[in-house]
DNA sequence: ACCCCATGTTTCCAGTGGAAATATAACTGA
DNA sequence: TCAGTTATATTTCCACTGGAAACATGGGGT
């Protein structure tokens, strides 16, 4: 029987990495990437910072980790877009890259992270497999985007990396504060408005 | 008269702002950013590390300057490739462009610093004076790339800002590795090949 | 019942950027 | 010429960082 009252707490957390995964989301939302140190982290969640070295790799390792969650956060956005979007080809086309630039938008540096080579090991598998999967949902769109309708081999791989060059150059330029307002409108151009139209595809 | 043949270092450098920025430049090049102290970069020039303190706002503001630099370059680079292409405009479009890429490739630490948010300020005058240099290389290019050929007062910018983000977006993932070989052709793709053929405009 | 080992902690260390006080020398004007 | 001022650089100190190493804890398998 425990000499008291009080919530002992035990020595093993029981789900401390996914702990300090969320916890690190968290400091990255309201404090930017260079708050995002080991200790603040384990801090958080209530350990000694040398604990994280059980799970993952240094902070690299962790960072990779917070990393790999914000692809599968970045595709669930961009999935949701396409959920709710009219079926028509250039809707859905809209909607995903929409996604992709407010996910970029409203989680500033969790996309940086996801995108930071510094930060992170491009080499870690899950890291890959969630870009995958995240590419996956770029792909599927783009996949009648083929505008030289040549026979290449390479034909779709290059509509999809021209789609993906074009939102994640957009989304890029716009966190580094490079898409001001326009002096006819008032507003900011948006990735709908910067993308040609690509209806003669239809 | 010295007390002796050896040469004195003098107590105050002369160029000092200016030595740091190109010490900057080439721990960049040889080590990355992670390897971009104040300590090391002080220590390259041969004096302490509280010294660029007189010159710049913190490691912050360094880094500012060497991005700033990193501008300047990447305009030059451009410039270099468009004074070597041919006059037609599909070749100026296609030089400045793999200049644009070709830049990043060899300058990865400088082309990612010039565009991290984290490491410097972008509300600085001179930086954005040496950014928007840049920009209006690849402006120059878009002049007549307007492929709505609206009226509206902002399609001129569009067609810029379109070129820009597929630009830097191929760079971008190319330097993060997701431009791997084709498995068509065992080599990867160039943003020549990704970029529409925006010929109709011609 | 025992022991192994995955999981956390403590302690220590080299390295970082920055603040503050100090040293040096160049410039300024009488 | 010679002080006084100012720009430049140093020294010292501090809080913070990630990681290595030794140690503590207790759950789970035999």
């Amino acid at each position: 029987m425990t000499p008291s009252d009080q919530p002992k707490k035990p020595y093993h957390h029981g789900a401390l990495k996914q702990a300090l995964v969320l916890a690190g989301i968290e400091i990255l939302e309201s404090e930017g990437l260079a708050a995002l140190s080991l200790r603040a982290i384990a801090a958080r969640v209530g350990v000694s910072h040398t604990a994280p070295k059980n799970h993952f790799d240094g902070l690299r390792g962790l960072r990779t980790a917070i990393a790999t969650e914000g692809f599968v956060r970045h595709a669930a956005f961009m999935r949701e877009g396409l959920s709710i979007s009219a079926p028509s080809r250039k809707a859905r086309q809209e909607a995903a890259m929409q996604g992709y630039v407010r996910f970029a938008t409203t989680h500033p540096h969790l996309f940086r992270l996801m995108f930071s080579t510094e930060d992170c090991s491009f080499d870690d598998p899950a890291l890959l497999e969630a870009a995958r999967q995240s590419y996956a949902v770029l792909a599927g769109i783009s996949e009648r985007l083929d505008w030289d309708k040549s026979s290449a081999p390479d034909a779709q791989r290059r509509a999809e990396l021209m789609l993906w060059s074009m939102v994640h150059g957009f989304a890029t330029l716009a966190l580094a504060g490079y898409v001001w307002p326009e002096a006819s409108t008032g507003v900011p151009l948006t990735i709908t408005q910067i993308m040609p139209d690509f209806g003669y595809l239809e």
